[in-house]
DNA sequence: CCGATTTCAGTAAGACTGATATTA
DNA sequence: CTAATATCAGTCATACTGAAATCG
């Protein structure tokens, strides 16, 4: 948890203002500071959500995508693309969702080479009430109203776009 | 390093369709997910730039801070407190930078407890060409002009002054 | 005595590299 | 043959807890 340390200035703020003495325009380093510290702050907030039911974020992510495609079952390659995640990272995921009995492996009948992960009912019962919990914390956006979340959100796409994380439609 | 994928369609965009069918509104999980996926983007891409120099961008900003302070030395305590890091992290990050010969450690003159970290001339000179660098790539933000920057800045300072960062201005 | 500063030992979660077996 | 899938072993950087020494 990241503890409220209630400086009495924005830290960002005066690092932008010691940047623009020394090396100049500081606009790029004060939203790049910014999106690392925001993603910080909210990271903390959503683990301690979901920590109660034995998840991480990332882990309820995965539970999440599995929940939603149509047998309760996707390929461990799958849910690395749609995650962007590194494979040895699903595995590790996988594993450790399995441990909990929220998800089991099976044979890819498909696709002799690959694994599926399935949820486990015990895995829906959790996703079901970790996403109610993170629902009624409104992920964490509460500060922001619909409109700003759009916006927030169709400033950060451009960064996606950018890094070619998808196809720009 | 994210590797692009391409994936024909924005994931966060159909992961929000997907929800809203499952569970209802969707702006909240759509904009805390997309500040997660930009900062994975963007750490990548800031790490990647500051590698050559042996560096890490948690410890090019302790760097910055130090070149920022008049004595350009610091007590590690003030150092956690400006970039939010917890005190045992701090140390660990002193000790790498010291190990580098970046930085090192003083007695702190005003508090016999306390350890000041002060940079050394390697230091300046490591922080000043990766500064170059990092200026050169925009801080990874060239997607987006200044309007933009200055509006993605203020939308997070709203999440970050909720969660207690700094008292609100 | 209380509280702040820093360090240490240990744990945890995750990102990554490089190698490998299997199969498309 | 080449490429994709998943795993394994191991490394790395970081976050955290709990305990301790030192000092204000």
């Amino acid at each position: 948890m990241v503890k409220p340390l209630n400086l009495p200035f924005d830290p960002i703020v005066r690092a932008a203002e010691l940047w623009e003495e020394h090396f100049g325009p500081s606009s790029g380093m004060a939203a790049a500071t910014s999106i690392m510290r925001a993603q910080q702050i909210l990271l903390a907030e959503l683990d301690a959500i979901v920590k109660p039911y034995g998840l991480t974020f990332a882990r309820y992510e995965a539970l999440v995508l599995l929940s939603f495609s149509q047998r309760g079952a996707l390929p461990l390659s799958k849910i690395g693309q749609r995650l962007m995640v590194h494979p040895t990272s699903v595995t590790n995921t996988v594993d450790r969702l399995e441990a909990q009995g929220l998800v089991r492996r099976m044979p890819n009948p498909r696709d002799r080479r690959g694994t599926l992960a399935a949820i486990t009912e015990r895995g829906r019962d959790v996703v079901a009430r970790a996403t109610k919990d993170l629902m009624a914390a409104d992920f964490g956006m509460r500060s922001l109203d619909e409109e700003q979340r759009a916006e927030l959100f169709a400033l950060l796409r451009r960064l996606r776009v950018e890094a070619g994380d998808f196809t720009e439609s």
